[in-house]
DNA sequence: CACGTGGCATACAACGTTGCAAAGTGGGCC
DNA sequence: GGCCCACTTTGCAACGTTGTATGCCACGTG
């Protein structure tokens, strides 16, 4: 099959370890020697045994990224960030898909840990801080979003409420006072949907708007049918709603799908905002005002983290809670002037 | 750190292959020495070493996703639908890009093969079938596309030019006569596009309706960008078309933006057909008529392929040419009556 | 009683690599 | 000429697992 040191060793007439620091460029390794080791190497295309060094070194070069669903838009392209971050330091990329499941997450959380992967970034869903704490000594883990695990566990987000906050108060900028929130979620123990909730509120407080409770419309998934059901349930209702800050692009999507399929137009009567800044939201019609954060920030300090805690000396240190940047891009879906997208 | 087989031995008071044995079932073992090893696996929390079996089995249980772009929406669908099959068969997915790179496809086909995974599903963008037939013999490899490596590899894909003639056909079934299609790469040998651009001159010639080459609109890449571009350009030649077939919903996108937003009524003025059956493109205002490969079959049938070149017996059977299935699907793109979605 | 049989448990080796320690080689210096 | 040193190369062991072969025991049968 695929040739092996001894081979090799064998081809060029030395040993296997000298064959091993040639390759390695570990030991110092006389010229012609290397040279003659390197030629059996090019000869019986050697390459070296990722499962033989995994073995010995206890290094995989694996990673694993496990996120709810890895076709959503957010995650996708959070993903292709990763890969190439990961590709920078010679490490692959594994994804894992929890389905928001909280079995599915404990199962990562002591399964794939210790075994196969060398780090985990992990973008919990169902999980509690609580749950997350009790994470048993195997690889690093990093959580993306604020589900901080009593600062147990490094991890990477925005600054939510802020963010929140700056795309609520675009939308009192523009004169905008009935305006709805899509995507809090009560029924998870989830930090980052609170976070954004409390945002939100703190906008409106600013402002000295009145928090209406039956204008955060909750979901229970992120995509784009539970913002178009959102939606329609808040124009059924005869909410009157001039604007509506959506917790997701998915989510903005699929309300503004739902408000224009009625009639309504966007952003005269209903301005949209939404969070993520993905691909789509910029080619929708109209084009969707957006929270964006530094996604390549996020992607490059979570492999960062685990960088250094593979790193010698630094296995123990604290916690750390990186926060992301993040801007607002104002879009069509808030700007009057129905003009041409960003 | 974690256990291993040694240290449960020791626990227990047996040999080393007897824990092997009570782990993986294989040979009988006493009913009492079973009890005893395992309660002292849970004790300790015994989990198998991947590495170590790796390299005493040389299976890894990694399989390897190479795309152009995981963001792209159809191929991060299909990530979410291969993970979970290859879950199925406890096999974990490592997601690779190469950009559409030829030499980073280059690379994978024989670095990636025979090292760290069992099998790879490469979705081939711009290696030729040429290049593609001297992968060595490394681990087994599956194409995604209609990029056929001479048949020496196995492949699976839907039928391009039967689906780009039944999207022509249902734009001229609508009356439209000019109609043009974005998405031909002639810099590239792709053979998905040139099969897709076969099947809307069949079309077109079978309608005996005239094939203008300016109506042809090629592009570069497939993101919406490109889609919009190629519109754009066609608008402002001043192209006089009611209807357009993207070779991708990405093109499509791109395109019903750049008509959008000068003015042109879709599907009134111009009827559009994208190709994937992305989510985007149901959500879409107007949303998309497109044609809808059948994903789970991709999938599917990618990771049977590798099975069974991996199972025993079957490593050097000829290669397979999987066709899978696809349905048109009329959205608000080409219906003329603007109601709901599908 | 001797032998075969079947059930159970074990010993050994090997997968390919690298850390460690030590051996071999030659040259320079006193 | 002898000795030390630096440079180069090597052998051994171990990472954790499993295939193969074998050992041990009790039991039933001829």
């Amino acid at each position: 099959m695929t040739a092996s040191l001894r081979q090799v060793a064998e081809r060029a007439g030395v040993s296997i370890r000298t064959v091993s620091n040639v390759v390695s460029g570990f030991a110092q390794v006389a010229p012609d020697t290397r040279a003659r080791v390197q030629e059996a190497i090019d000869e019986l295309r050697y390459r070296p045994n990722a499962a033989a060094r995994h073995l010995r070194g206890g290094r995989s070069g694996l990673v694993a990224l496990a996120v709810p669903e890895i076709a959503s838009p957010y995650f996708g392209e959070l993903a292709g960030l990763l890969v190439r971050e990961a590709e920078r330091r010679s490490w692959m990329l594994l994804v894992q898909q929890t389905d928001g499941d909280a079995e599915h997450e404990r199962r990562l959380l002591d399964g794939v840990r210790g075994q196969v992967v060398d780090g985990l970034v992990l973008s919990p869903w169902a999980l509690s801080p609580r749950e997350l704490r009790r994470a048993p000594g195997g690889v690093p883990v990093v959580l993306l979003g604020e589900q901080d695990a009593d600062g147990l566990l490094d991890h990477v987000a925005v600054d939510s409420v802020a963010a929140a906050r700056e795309a609520t108060r675009h939308l009192i900028t523009l004169g905008r006072t009935r305006i709805a929130a899509i995507g809090p979620q009560p029924q998870l123990d989830n930090g980052t949907a609170a976070r954004r909730v409390e945002g939100y509120r703190q906008a409106l407080a600013e402002a000295g708007l009145p928090a209406d409770p039956a204008r955060e419309v909750p979901v229970a998934r992120l995509h784009r049918a539970d913002g178009a059901a959102a939606m329609a349930a808040l124009l059924d209702a005869g909410r009157e709603v001039d604007a509506v800050f959506c917790f997701s692009d998915q989510l903005a999507l699929g309300a503004m799908q739902a408000a224009l399929s009625r009639g309504v137009r966007i952003p005269g009567e209903l301005a949209v905002v939404g969070f993520d800044d993905v691909e789509d939201g910029r080619y929708a019609t109209p084009s969707l005002t957006t929270i964006a954060p530094d996604k390549e920030a996020i992607a490059r300090d979570a492999l960062n983290c685990l960088a250094d805690r593979l790193g010698s000396g630094h296995q123990d240190r604290p916690a750390r809670r990186i926060v992301a940047g993040h801007r607002l891009v104002i879009r069509d879906s808030t700007a009057g002037l129905a003009g041409r997208r960003s």
